[in-house]
DNA sequence: TGGAAACCTTGTAGCCACTTGAAGGTCAAG
DNA sequence: CTTGACCTTCAAGTGGCTACAAGGTTTCCA
């Protein structure tokens, strides 16, 4: 069964370097817009053709973003040249400052479970007085630990 | 010296409930756009007022946001009542949920952490050839663990 | 030749929990 | 009457997408 396939003309229309790369269309598309993938015209059609090479620049901001990295550091690693010197320096610098982040992010969340598990520890549900209800608003009103504790965030 | 006081009425205007919650005026008006919180009429002029239940509530709010609940548990846990029965059950499920969730992220974040230290390792600066360079366009080609590790959520 | 199926296009809006900014109104004190 | 400290509404931006609508293009099959 030859599957749709327009035009002889090498390359993959974008539903197929979607399923090569495990971008979606829409993602790739966006990926465009925001300048981490180029488009180049296919001169037959208005559709947009792309290159082993897309489908392997596309793979490689999958496993980046997979990493947690933000587009902003993607754009950082995308054309890094893995011969120069100072690309590796970026390359390491890029990869410690996140490894910072992900590091800080975990502290947090580890700070938090323990905070949810003394709450959840308040309550039973045998006691017609419900300790854990209480507990949240009587933490809410303490006004010391105010400023700790992580609230939401990108990581 | 006597701080901005306008009118002798009871209750606090949005900047002073803002300083006592630790929310801030703009983030007070979207949770009342949210139906977090509710605005009643002063009568004198058409500045929002609130009292010491309403600054409680903030508080509240913010103390439910910082364990990372979203505004949907938070709505939740809004107007429970410590004894009813019932109401108790449901603060303990929504704990134990976000709970999961917690645990959920801090386990993706900690298989994220160790292949990212794994990454760095390949790289010292030394070699003419950048490794860590090369392994992510490496890891990138590779087919099998591609779904796994945690794409950015939320938590 | 005609029509269905499978794919593509652009554009817009929504998600979450806010923050920031513009443009202007209201109040008290000097 | 001005200053300035506060308030108002409305709109847009943040990040990294996803989902939808309305329509165009290409291939295949009868």
């Amino acid at each position: 069964m030859p599957i749709y396939q327009p035009y002889a003309v090498p390359g993959y229309l974008i539903g197929q370097a979607a399923n090569l790369s495990g971008v979606s269309s829409a993602n790739i598309r966006f990926y465009e817009k925001e300048m981490l993938i180029s488009r180049h015209g296919t001169g037959a059609g208005s559709y947009r053709m792309y290159s082993d090479e897309d489908v392997h620049q596309l793979r490689f901001i999958r496993q980046l973003r997979s990493l947690d990295m933000t587009l902003a550091e993607v754009r950082t690693l995308l054309g890094l040249d893995l011969r120069k010197k100072r690309d590796c320096q970026t390359a390491r610098d890029t990869l410690d400052d996140h490894i910072g982040h992900v590091r800080e992010r975990l502290k947090e969340l580890k700070a938090l479970e323990k905070n949810l598990i003394d709450l959840r520890s308040r309550c039973d549900g045998q006691d017609p007085h419900c300790h854990l209800i209480e507990a949240l608003h009587a933490q809410a009103d303490a006004p010391a630990p105010q400023q700790a504790a992580g609230r939401r965030q990108a990581l």
